[in-house]
RNA sequence: GCCGAAGUAGCUCAGUGGUAGAGCAUCGCAUUCGUAAUGCGAGGGUCGCGGGUUCAAAUCCCGCCUUCGGCUCCA
């Protein structure tokens, strides 16, 4: 049994890795074709390691790539180095680009190689006898037979390394540490930790100080720090790790953009559905998310006279986990049989008497929704069914991996299934692509890019025929092209039981996040028995999409906070107006205006406390309210508001009634 | 989960063994003011939690929890 289902699905609802790194061995070819500035700050971790050495002699290094912003090297020594000591270093790099040291290149034989590892001269300054080159040593062993090996030498420095580099030391004078944790070798846990270094450099000093005020804009702009300072969002421990809660004002947030895509839903003819949040272990026994996933999912809830039972029986943690995995032989033949092969081996049939049944906080919402589609009959002239849900998942993500609204352990997807011939899938995969693509337009999130996962031609790891594939694989890649954005292929991506379109996802600081995913699905309808009748009045089975478009609520409202910078745009502020009052000749006047913005449904607060206008102001400013009106005995007598735009500065006066038809318009329209 | 750092008032932070501090926010009083901070006063803390060392612990030691930066993982 392989992995099943939704994985690759879940993969991008909940995963965003900015950075994506590969381990991956790259051939010279491809390290040749090193940037510019991937070659400064690979020169950068050799100095790096330079001055390391100068301090700490005894230092092992690994390995010391460049990476998208700036470079690291992994290494190991018996001090650990901390923030204090970055100043030390810093001045022993720019020691080392003042002597502007020549990057010298040279080939040498294998034996040459492990030699100079032996005796420790590899990544060293000089030759340390007992202390041999230990990573050095590994790394030529992983060097293909026939590839030339090669090292690089700055001053006394000489480093295993396939190059390039630049020519002195000397150009990497613009270069600055950045943080220091661990890592492990090669990735690998049993390997041991390393201390990791990271820095960055950039040709010129401008460069380099215009990526530090970056930093601070993306600091600034930081969901956790805006959802603190705009009360969007609270999470608590004694509630739990990477559970959100959501406040008055995130909910407003949270409700609008609901609402709005809810609406769109509408127009496409989906069905909105409301499941629940626990479902029977049996469920997802069916649809192979467990046991095979136990370890990213909320230990099953087991029943009180269960646990009586097998208390009563004595029974120890692993013989309960045993029957909890276990199923009837019954139901094991039938999926196999559904399945046309061995899905559930001979090892997890149990005598039923002995199976223990539970229940799953719901790690997906795919089961719930094909079991409403299976609980009546279908025929072809009702297809394509779509039903929706803001569907609330649970999911045990390690405590390192979570982060503010962006990784939490329950969520709520904007998904869907659909259920259709294998002819309607092509228009159905457009069909939610456009959707995507009308609220990314709304919401001014244009620069995104779409992936679309196609199945590996050299490998047998898909389920299916492989003409149901091409259809699909088809239709997906016509329906990117449509989008009218950049669009990459990406053999090899697929789920193994069908392809895939993924939306990645720029903010305004660059960073990618991966949110949705559209996926055609040709295994689950087989694992639970789906059928339609066709025209031919026999069943058929139907394709399933799965389809959420924006991953979850959390993460997409996380990404809107940073996108926005909190400055969201009115139809989606939780506080749209804030009326503030000159003094309190003007408090009559302020409430009348107040309960008639009230009236047609804008979020509006009145501030008549006795601060001068300028604290209101200030105030409604770092609450990035969108309006403010200013109300002094002018506008009392004119029946007019004096408008100010949290963006666009004083609006000048207005009527009460021109206001009120431009906001609500802007409301209605969902103008950015 | 692993490595490292951090946790002091609602928020931002100061306080390195000797009576817990500041600014903002809150509350009260005065002020009635025209586009980013009016003045004065008051309240507010089991210094993350639990142990230990000490005459004495926010401060030193140990364990745990949470957060942050990475790593690993992510159906």
């Amino acid at each position: 049994m392989t992995k099943i289902s939704c994985r690759k699905i879940r993969d991008m609802r909940q995963t965003a890795h900015p950075f994506p790194m590969s381990t991956e061995r790259k051939t010279l070819e491809e390290r040749a074709q090193m940037s510019d500035i991937e070659r400064l700050r690979h020169s950068c971790a050799h100095i790096m390691a330079t001055a390391i050495l100068r301090i700490w002699p005894d230092a092992q290094f690994a390995y010391g790539p460049p990476i998208e912003n700036g470079f690291y090297y992994d290494f190991q020594m018996a001090h650990r180095v901390t923030p204090d000591d970055f100043e030390k270093i810093e001045a022993e790099m720019k020691k080392i680009t003042k002597e502007n040291q020549k990057f010298e290149w040279k080939g040498i034989s294998r034996e040459e190689a492990k030699a100079m590892a032996e005796s420790g001269r590899l990544g060293g300054l000089s030759e340390r006898p007992g202390n041999p080159s230990v990573f050095k040593l590994d790394l030529i062993d992983k060097i293909p037979e026939g590839e030339q090996i090669s090292c690089f030498q700055n001053g006394d420095f000489i480093d295993l390394c396939a190059g390039p580099h630049v020519g002195y030391s000397g150009k990497c004078k613009n270069v600055k540490l950045t943080s220091v944790s661990s890592s492990f070798y090669l990735g690998d846990e049993s390997k041991g930790q390393l201390q990791r270094l990271y820095g960055t450099a950039f040709p010129s000093k401008e460069e380099l100080e215009a990526y530090f005020v970056n930093l601070e804009e993306a600091k600034k702009r930081d969901h956790r720090k805006l959802g603190k300072e705009l009360k969007l969002f609270h999470i608590d421990e004694d509630v739990g790790q990477g559970l959100i809660l959501w406040t008055p004002n995130g909910a407003v947030l949270r409700q609008e953009l609901q609402n709005f895509i809810g609406e769109e839903l509408r127009k496409q003819g989906y069905s909105q559905v409301f499941t629940p949040h626990i479902g029977k272990l049996a469920l997802y026994k069916t649809s192979g998310h467990f046991p095979y996933y136990k370890d990213a999912q909320f230990p099953a809830i087991i029943e009180q006279d269960q646990l009586e039972k097998i208390a009563h029986e004595g029974c120890g943690c692993a013989e309960m986990t045993a029957r909890l995995d276990a199923v009837s032989s019954q139901f094991a033949s039938q999926l196999n049989e559904r399945a046309g092969r061995e899905i559930i081996g001979q090892d997890r049939i149990m005598d039923p008497e002995k199976l223990l049944d539970g229940f799953l906080l719901k790690p997906m919402n795919c089961p719930h929704h094909i079991k409403i589609y299976g609980s009546q009959p279908h025929s072809y002239r009702d297809l394509p069914v779509r039903l929706a849900e803001f569907g609330t998942v649970y999911r045990w993500e390690q405590s390192g991996e979570l982060n503010g609204m962006t990784r939490v352990r329950g969520f709520t997807q904007d998904d869907a299934h659909l259920f259709c011939t294998e002819d309607q899938v092509a228009a159905e995969v457009l069909g939610c692509l456009s959707l995507v693509k009308i609220v990314l337009n709304t919401l001014g999130m244009t620069d995104y890019r779409v992936r679309v996962g196609l199945r590996d031609p050299d490998s047998s790891k898909f389920t299916g025929n492989p003409a149901q594939w091409d259809k699909a694989e088809a239709a997906c890649r016509e329906a990117a092209a449509t989008l009218g954005v950049p669009f990459t292929e990406e053999p090899g991506e697929a789920a193994f039981y069908g392809p895939k379109i993924d939306f990645v996802i720029k903010d305004v600081i660059g960073r990618e996040w991966q949110l949705g995913t559209v996926q055609v699905d040709y295994v689950l309808p087989v694992r639970f028995d789906l059928s339609y009748n066709g025209p031919d009045n026999k069943p058929h089975r139907p394709v399933m999409i799965h389809r959420a478009p924006f991953g979850s609520m959390e993460r997409f409202c996380g990404v809107l906070i940073e996108h926005f910078a909190g400055h969201f745009p009115t139809w989606l502020a939780p506080e749209q107006i804030r009326i503030l009052t000159i003094s309190e000749k003007v408090d009559a006047f302020a409430e009348e205006i107040f309960a008639q913005l009230k009236e047609v449904g804008l979020r509006v607060t009145l501030n008549n406390d006795a601060d001068k206008i300028g604290a209101k102001i200030r105030n409604a400013q770092l609450d990035k309210i969108p309006y403010m009106l200013v109300l002094g005995e002018k506008e009392a007598a004119a029946n007019s508001v004096a408008v100010r735009h949290s963006k666009r500065g004083d609006l000048g006066v207005k009527s009460v009634a021109d206001f009120l038809t431009e906001v609500t318009a802007e409301v209605k329209e969902r103008k950015l």
